[in-house]
DNA sequence: GATGAATGAGGTTTCATTCAT
DNA sequence: GATGAATGAAACCTCATTCAT
């Protein structure tokens, strides 16, 4: 009861925050304002977040949920189609989900560059003690192979039905698609209205044709 | 002569700054102990570069050059080859540079998507007006579309030499090319060694990969 | 009944509050410990005291009572003696009192102080209004002088048997006493296993100086 | 040169901080509105004092100071009287000074209850750690003690100069003298305008009690 | 009346950036 | 141009006190 009245709160505070970060960037986002767009003040949005990182953490977390349902719904969805048709749909999602879901995007593409750890043991690295320590950290690292598993899975799924070459390495391919889905969420980015534009193309080519060559790389038999 | 000092010190300052994006990240990093690496006071600092974000523009332009110097390389080299090789090669060495500069890699991959304004003109975005006032900035803007133009001609060169398949949007395949290639920038920065690992993966075999992708889509008919 | 049940808690939670102050002092007294040594919750004790000024009025209440009772018991005590043998009892039993009752002491001192308003009207004294509603203000308020009333008549009944030297100004006497009993408790704070010791004394050997000078005073000629 | 400079504008900002608490009491006076009347930013002032508490030693540590130089000045102007005249110019001193300086008077009292530690190690005492590393608190440990040597070494030669009777304790005799002194400043604090009057008396009759009875006491053959 | 959550006020800290010398 | 001190903005924290249930 009291669990869920909190996780509303959590939830409300994280779409206030989400608002604020979309409109203004992470830099330029106030703690003070995320909680005005909440309605709480300042010291109940901390008694919630214990930093405006973790919030970040928080809103990323979400959007890697979100991204993850959008792949069990495609999944479901394809179940009684080919292994093939299936990879195509996720890798398909993937790009819509980054295409529609800026923030996200970004949140996502930040996450992975974090967990990289400096090598050098003692140096402080983008990852700060307070991050490791935030629920929400914990809570990425426990899903953030999920996408590569569900791939992965569709993937062997098709080389058994015969709609995916076999001799292909399977968590190869897995990361492939996802240099794609990155790639293009990337390109994305870096398309709106810039200062100087960097290119004029429509983005929904660009995104068949990732699908093609996906495809190709799934069924060619010369690779 | 003065120019010569000012410039050698700016280069100096430039080195620093990178050692100590480097070990911390841009957020991390302090101004006083970027300056403490270059062995001058936070003040000299800043009568070379106005801001962080500036200093960090000059990064970002300084891996962009490097990056643009390899690619006249390679195409100099790829010069009696057929605009295929080319544009392989041109493939190829962007993400060798990325897999072996990972500060210049997230920093151009940052700075793409900082061009990116928001949309609604009052808001503030990530391109604050010092930054558009920096003149590393413009000379970023000068050059950004480099990479696109010189991937573009050895396509269009490809075409006509019969080493590509001449259906092809040059411009479409460009971006194709820089999708593959920021794609596998974020890979990269998603490997090294993480809290939890992501997969396990031979990075060399997804580079393959990728090349193999390109070589079809050139040469493909069937797309 | 309601009223005894009521009168009990709350002589538990004032016994649950000096136990706190004494141990780590008013400032760094939380209400939530308080509470939580009178095993109640915050609200509760809020509903028994309106503001931790008023709690430890309370308690400041409490010690001025026991104070006062234990005048009334020396001087019922001293009744069939003189007047000067009662004043100098007085004088000792208070000296005792604040030896014994560290808390007490200063809780008394402080109140001393307190009631001491600024001059200038505007400003914020350390008498909030919130004290000045406070029951415990007011009964402070009702009982303040009656130590110094009560002095005052056995000093009156000492000139009157002849135990005192009568061209003394009694209620300077007083005050001279009063003088004596609050700076021995000062002296008495001071003392205790401070970080760097004051000073080295036996404090019995103060008190009977004390006494000793009282009884010179108010028995000498001379003065 | 900059050492200077940082002293001179510390003590500015001691000045300010002073008014402040005068004014409105330590409780109510703000970092914020203090940094104001010292024409500096909150910023400023912290690094110039840690801590409002640390401020506040520093407040302590200047009327210590003071009323040490007022204890040099007497003795200096006493050094041709007897031991016993001095003496008692010490005693007169410290009280006027208490009576004139309200502010210091409640603070040097305030430091010496502060000093007393809890018995029980582990608790936290009013003497919290940032007090403990105070510059100002260290400074006011190595002079604590003055006031006290300053009494006892004239108390010492009135007996040599056979001004003092000689079979006194004269540590005893300070710590009496200074008995005296803190108990008329806390007679002075329980005066002024208070909501109920305690008494009305005249308390410079109550000084010269004081002094009456600190000659009995030094001269005095029978106690 | 009891409980956990929320509030308001202000103390403390960190940094990028600027000023004065 | 170099230096140390200062500024402003905002993160972050602690508590007394109050609200809602």
């Amino acid at each position: 009861m009291k669990q869920d009245k909190r996780a509303i709160k959590e939830l409300q505070i994280i779409l206030a925050a989400e608002k604020t970060f979309q409109k203004v960037g992470y830099r330029n986002a106030k703690m003070e304002d995320i909680a005005k767009n909440a309605k709480i003040t300042k010291v109940t949005l901390y008694s919630y977040f214990q930093s405006k990182e973790n919030l970040y953490l928080a809103v990323t977390y979400t959007g890697f949920q979100k991204l993850l349902d959008n792949y069990y719904i495609t999944i479901e969805k394809e179940r009684n189609n080919s292994g093939l048709a299936c990879s195509i749909a996720i890798l398909e999602t993937s790009m819509n989900f980054f295409k529609d879901n800026f923030l996200y995007s970004e949140a996502l593409l930040e996450y992975f560059s974090i967990i990289r750890t400096s090598d050098k043991g003692l140096n402080k690295s983008k990852l700060t003690d307070a991050m490791i320590e935030s629920i929400y950290f914990q809570k990425l690292q426990d899903i953030q192979n999920l996408p590569f598993k569900l791939s992965f899975q569709e993937i062997e799924r098709g080389k058994k039905d015969g709609s995916i070459v076999s001799k292909l390495d399977s968590m190869l391919i897995t990361l492939q698609g996802w240099t794609m889905i990155t790639g293009f969420a990337k390109i994305l980015a870096a398309s709106g209205n810039s200062v100087k534009p960097l290119f004029k193309i429509d983005l929904m080519q660009l995104k068949n044709t990732n699908l093609d060559l996906a495809k190709l790389l799934l069924t060619n038999e010369s690779l």
